[in-house]
DNA sequence: GCCAACGTTGGC
DNA sequence: GCCAACGTTGGC
């Protein structure tokens, strides 16, 4: 089993609108190395964090699962979206995407400013400089590290 | 709202 | 294929 985080602006889509809606298809990405990663490695019971982005504060919110793997992201299609890919057609779609489902939202956000505080996340691609993926891996040890960070058992 | 750091586009 | 111009992301 792999390990990911991705990145949602909570005024747009938040860990509660997630426990709300239980599941939802993450469209939208329009980066090709984020949706390499949805496309290609994420499979059905990856477990995500789910990263509160422009927040206040931004940071880790949450454990999200997927419970899709890849399929075309219908938003390419749809003319009146603003995810609309006028290149893209359902026999040659563009974009892909996952299905996520809620699993927890922690009892507080694990801030930016506290993994980049943390020499064991030193390696955690968010808090490296230049990292602007909105969908990238997590690697095991540091995956275990934040959620001990979230259930205060450090 | 600012701006640094990237990614994409398009002229050549 | 280069690279300037432009657009986007996202922290602050």
């Amino acid at each position: 089993m792999n390990y990911w985080l991705m990145k949602s602006e909570p005024d747009v889509f938040s860990i509660h609108d997630l426990k709300r809606k239980r599941k939802t298809g993450w469209d939208g990405v329009r980066n090709y190395q984020a949706r390499n990663y949805m496309r290609d490695g994420m499979k059905k019971g990856d477990l995500v964090f789910f990263y509160h982005s422009n927040a206040e504060p931004s940071g880790i919110a949450g454990i999200a699962r997927v419970s899709k793997e890849r399929h075309p992201d219908p938003s390419q299609f749809d003319a009146n979206s603003e995810y609309h890919d006028p290149k893209a057609t359902p026999e040659k779609p563009i974009w892909e995407m996952v299905e996520v489902e809620f699993m927890e939202a922690f009892s507080h956000v694990i801030t930016l400013a506290e993994l980049k505080a943390a020499p064991a996340l030193k390696n955690l691609p968010l808090v490296q400089k230049g990292t602007r993926l909105s969908v990238m891996p997590v690697g095991e040890t540091e995956w275990k590290e934040i959620v001990k960070l979230a259930h205060g058992e450090i």
